[in-house]
DNA sequence: GCCGTTTTCGGCCCGACTGTTTTCAGTCG
């Protein structure tokens, strides 16, 4: 039996509870029992107390017990039996909830989304009481979208529809001010909509002309204070906007932005000091309702500092805002140590890279070009890379501002060799190993491969560590832990690609590696000027993970760079 | 189902919108 296990009976059994119509507190404290033992850091052999944690109880608790003595819970067990495995498709139905699902399986039967389906086409569900004409419509037509729904949405992937959206949003005047808001404010990896609160003093204007201009596929919702839209882009995506008044978008932004669980936290801690939080502004024991210049200023009023949104996740981050000082931020970047010149496959010449480096105040810079087993990148040989050592040597003569380092993101190849022999790697000063073949080879050939890499004393980093691509690919499935362990014995840097189609290493894994003592470099792989901005995206990904600014190589002083790792 | 320095019952985060109702339940974020 492992924790695992555990949260994921837990979460089935909320799921059943759901489907019966339950009360939806019994519910919410399966759900609750799951999130606290996920909370916990501690496996399941360490914790000799798991029935005596807060939010396990007598139910939650027996359920546990059952698990441990003998690998399966009754309760499940009964659930399963009484509730139809054909409901549970039934919840992904807009609008349609346990309580709904409960009403339509006691009165006429439904146990399954054909079923369903069946009985809107014959007009049954709108004899039962609480249903109407509306409602069996509504169902039908979300029944035939319920296949082409994709549900979630790679952060760079709504990067695209954030920006289309905003160009709208900028051309309306009744428009004072507009932020994104939600997963993706966070930089979640994925989103499943994208929300946005609007500062106007006439939101129905404002609804009116994004209904007129917004490519639709649906109308979910339209009032005074929200519009809920389908927006008809590559995909169809869900759109929110929250229409407030000046005054009230510190609160709003805050509120939307969530997460949902960050948000329960901060309405808690709210609470127990009788105040009262809203999407509106914070309201006092006697009534008045206090609003906020700024996200900061909110959080103030509550003796907290700013959070960022990136590390809004389960509310556990209220507890450590102690730790918040000391996490990497964009402005703490001195470099970037990966990215691409005209030499392999990237669109700008070394000069033109290094101008876009010292726009960006860093001290220091590695062109890491790829290698010859990539040919398909124009990767390069021994001979051409000697040839750009003494250009890019004598390009950094030119400037007193920045250190030009001569890196190389070199390919480890599929027979677990390495494409360049040691004496060439020994002339450059920052070597980057990376997988992009036979991503499909056993774990134990990859690990054989990355060892390799991890072994050699040339090589610094490993780049985008698993070759994942969010919501893609699944990359070539590396034991992560093993390679963290590795990290730590050879020394070695993991790299936190800020490529959002990458994030690689993922948050989970960052954080092993930070708590290993293993140190991460965030860098953008840019193969082009624009993409040096990839950074943003990586540091505030990084916060996810609690990334410390010492533990991210390319915040370090340019002489702390050279004696720790160039001369290493 | 869980919890309690307001402690064994009554509340659990809060508000918008819809569709069904004639004052509100259900769903959603």
């Amino acid at each position: 039996m492992n924790k695992k296990t555990i949260i994921r009976t837990f979460e089935k059994i909320a799921l059943y509870m759901e489907l019966l119509g339950e009360n939806h507190f019994k519910v919410a404290a399966f759900r609750k029992a799951a999130n606290v033992l996920e909370l916990d850091p501690r496996s399941l052999s360490e914790m000799d107390d798991i029935l005596k944690l807060k939010g396990i109880g007598k139910g939650t608790g027996a359920v546990i017990t059952d698990l441990l003595e003998k690998e399966e819970s009754d309760l499940l067990k009964e659930l399963e039996e009484t509730v139809p495995k054909g409901l549970i498709p039934l919840l992904k139905i807009p609008g349609l909830g346990g309580k709904k699902i409960a009403k339509l399986r006691e009165a006429i039967g439904i146990d399954s989304v054909e079923s369903l389906r069946a009985a809107c086409m014959a007009g049954e569900v709108s004899k039962v009481a609480g249903f109407g004409k509306k409602t069996e419509e509504n169902m039908l037509s979300e029944i035939e979208i319920l296949g082409t729904c994709q549900g979630k949405f790679p952060h760079w992937q709504m990067e695209k529809v954030v920006t289309f959206v905003e160009q709208e949003l900028r051309l309306i005047p009744e428009i004072k001010h507009f932020s994104v808001a939600g997963s993706y404010r966070r930089t979640e990896e994925e989103s499943s909509d994208v929300d946005f609160i609007i500062v106007t003093d006439e939101p129905a204007t404002v609804r009116e002309k994004l209904l007129a201009t917004l490519p639709l596929v649906a109308t979910i919702a339209a009032g005074d204070a929200k519009l809920s839209v389908t927006l008809d882009l590559e995909e169809a995506i869900d759109a929110d906007f929250r229409f407030v008044k000046a005054d009230q978008f510190a609160s709003a932004i805050h509120h939307f932005t969530g997460s949902k669980d960050h948000n329960v936290k901060m309405r808690q801690l709210a609470k127990s000091r009788g105040m009262k939080i809203s999407e509106y502004g914070v309201e006092n024991e006697d009534g008045s309702i206090e609003t906020f210049d700024s996200e900061e200023q909110f959080f103030a009023h509550f003796g907290l500092p700013f959070i960022p949104p990136a590390v809004r996740r389960n509310g556990s981050e209220i507890d450590r805002v102690d730790e918040l000082a000391g996490l990497v931020a964009i402005e703490d970047i001195r470099s970037d140590l990966h990215m691409h010149t005209t030499w392999s496959d990237g669109a700008y010449s070394i000069r033109e890279m290094v101008e876009a480096c010292r726009a960006k105040g860093y001290s220091y810079m590695v062109i890491t070009d790829h290698t010859q087993y990539l040919k398909v990148a124009n990767g390069l040989t021994p001979e051409r890379i000697r040839e750009q050592i003494v250009e890019i040597r004598s390009l950094n003569k030119e400037y007193d501002d920045i250190e030009i380092f001569c890196g190389t993101e070199m390919d480890i190849l599929p027979d677990a060799t390495l494409d360049f022999d040691d004496e060439l790697l020994s002339e450059l000063d920052f070597v980057v190993a990376s997988i992009h073949s036979n991503f499909s080879q056993s774990q134990e050939l990859i690990m054989e491969r990355l060892h390799t890499a991890m072994k050699n004393p040339h090589v610094d980093m490993i780049a985008h560590p698993t070759g994942r691509i969010v919501g893609q690919r699944e990359g070539y499935n590396p034991d992560v832990p093993q390679l963290i362990q590795w990290a730590k014995e050879y020394g070695k840097i993991l790299e936190l690609n800020a490529n959002p189609y990458r994030l690689d290493l993922a948050t989970d894994h960052l954080i092993m590696a930070q708590e290993a003592g293993v140190t991460i470099a965030i860098n953008t792989d840019a193969h082009a000027i624009e993409q040096l901005n990839y950074m943003t995206t990586g540091v505030n990904y990084g916060k996810k993970a609690w990334l410390k600014k010492e533990t991210v190589v390319n915040t370090w002083p340019l002489d702390k760079f050279i004696r720790e790792i160039v001369r290493k």
